[in-house]
DNA sequence: TATAACTTACTTGTATACAAGTGTCAATTC
DNA sequence: GAATTGACACTTGTATACAAGTAAGTTATA
C-alpha cells in the first residue's frame, strides 16, 4: 500500500520528491507542472503523472484539473486526528504486549534502543542525526507492533504518517533536545512493558506523541500560508 | 485522500470496477488488462491506467510490470489488524464522547437508527438491503466520529475498509439476521454512551467487530485461492 | 524422446501529439 | 475611463504509437 516497487526510473523520482515535500524544500502551496519536472529529470510526462497521483493518493500532492498541481496545505486538524488513532492503538498494542511479553524476544528492542543512543551521542550533523533517529524511531515502533502479532498497523500508519512527519520538519521537532526527550520515552515505555507496570505505560504513551505537537502552536505563526484553514461548516 | 473528485469519466470507470471487486463480481486473484479494459470502457489506456493506479494504492489491484494486472487476494491477516485497530479507536473515541455528551446532537444518532429500522424492516432484495445497509452502517460510525471532533478518523478507515468490507461479501455477512445483529449492537452502543454506562459499551464495541469475523472461518474453504497464504518468515 | 533455443503473442512502461479547460491580459467597445 | 470581450499561454486529460520485458508454445537439435 504505502512501499512501492516500481520500475527504478519512477521510482527515483517519487523518492525525490516525496523527500523534498518532507523536508520543505517544496513548501505547502508550491505549484508543480507536469512538463517542468518531465524536463527536469529527462523523463516524459507519463511517468511524472504516474508519480503524481502516487503523491495525491498519500495526500501530499493535490491535483486541480487544468489548473495545476500543488503541495498539499498542512493540515494541523487531520495530524491531530492522525496522533489521537495512534496512540489509543498503541496504547491497547503495548497493552497487549506486556501482557504476552515473551523474554527472547527483547534483544531485537535493545539493539534498537541501542542504536538511537549512539545516534544522539553521534557527531552526525543535525539534519542527518534527525534523519537517522527518525528512521530508528519508526523502526522501533513498528517492531512493537511486529511483536505484538500486528504487523500490518506498520502498513496503515505509514501511509498517513508522512503528513506528521512534514510538520515535524515544520516545527523543527528534531532538535537535540527533542531527540533525547523521545528516546527517554522509548526506554521508559520499554520498560513498563517488561515490568508489566500499565499505570506508567499509559502515562508515558499519552505524552509521547502529543507533547511536541501541543508545544509547538507558536511556531505556526511564521508561514501561516502553509496551513489549510480549518472549514466552518455548519 | 480517499474521495477522488477527478473528471466524470474516469471517475466512473473508478467506481465500476471498485465495485465489481468489492463484490466479488471480479473474484480476487483474476486478471485484468488496460487494453480489454480500455475497450469495454470505450477509452483510451491513459484513463486505464489511472485508474488502475488509484485501486492499487488503495490495496485492490495488483500491478505487476509487463506480466499483469490481477484483482489482490483476500488478506485475512490484514483485515484482523484493521479490526484490531478499530476497536482501539472506537474504545476510545466512543468513551470520549459519552464523557462529553451533547445532547443536542442526539437526533443525528436517532435518524440514522430510524433509518436503518427502516431498511431492514424494508421489502428491498437481500442485495439492495445489505447495501443500503452498509451505507447506513458507515454513516453511523462516521457521525459519531465527527460527534467526537474526530471526522479525519473517517477518511482513515475509509481507505482501508475496503478491504474488509470484500470479505464480508464473500462470507455473505449480510443476510437479514446478521443486519439485525448489527442494529441492535447500534442501538446498545448509542444507549450506552447516552448513559454514560463505560462497561457495557466496552463489551459491546469489542463484539461488533470482530463477532461477524471470527463466525466465519468455517467459509473460507469454499475458495481457498481467494486468499493470501501468510508468509512464514522467520 | 528429451532438451534447449527461438519465435511469438501478450503484458505494462514510456514518449509524444493533440484535446479541452482555466485564467490572464490586452484590445475593443460603450 | 470602465466594463466586456476575446486572443493567448498555461495547465492537466486523453489517445496512440512504440519500447521493453515476460512466459508459453513451437521448432530444431542432440
Amino acid at each position: 500500500m504505502a512501499t512501492k516497487k516500481k520500475t527504478s526510473t519512477s521510482q527515483v523520482v517519487y523518492q525525490d520528491i516525496r523527500e523534498k515535500i518532507l523536508h520543505l524544500e517544496l513548501v505547502p502551496g508550491a505549484a508543480l507542472s507536469e512538463i517542468e519536472t518531465a524536463e527536469k529529470y529527462h523523463i516524459s510526462r507519463t511517468p511524472v503523472r504516474d508519480v503524481f497521483k502516487a503523491l495525491e493518493a498519500e495526500g501530499l500532492l493535490e491535483i486541480k484539473p487544468h489548473i495545476g498541481t500543488f503541495v498539499s496545505l498542512i493540515d494541523l486538524d487531520m495530524i491531530s486526528d492522525i496522533l489521537y488513532m495512534r496512540e489509543a492503538v498503541e496504547q491497547a498494542l503495548f497493552k497487549d504486549l506486556a501482557a504476552a511479553h515473551d523474554k527472547s524476544q527483547e534483544y531485537r528492542i535493545q539493539l534498537i534502543l541501542e542504536e538511537q543512543k549512539q545516534i544522539i551521542d553521534s557527531d552526525l550533523s543535525p539534519e542527518e542525526m534527525s534523519r537517522a533517529f527518525i528512521i530508528a524511531d519508526n523502526r522501533f515502533h513498528h517492531t512493537l507492533y511486529e511483536m505484538a502479532g500486528k504487523k500490518h498497523v506498520t502498513t496503515f500508519f505509514g501511509a498517513i504518517k508522512a503528513q506528521y512527519e512534514r510538520f515535524r520538519t515544520f516545527i523543527n521537532m528534531n532538535g537535540k533536545a527533542d531527540l533525547i526527550r523521545l528516546y527517554n520515552d522509548h526506554v521508559a515505555i520499554w520498560k513498563a512493558i517488561c515490568s508489566q507496570d500499565y499505570d506508567a505505560l499509559r502515562t508515558r504513551i499519552s505524552h509521547h506523541l502529543y507533547d511536541g505537537f501541543n508545544a509547538s502552536a507558536s511556531e505556526l505563526h511564521k508561514h501561516p500560508e502553509y496551513f489549510k484553514i480549518p472549514e466552518k461548516n455548519d
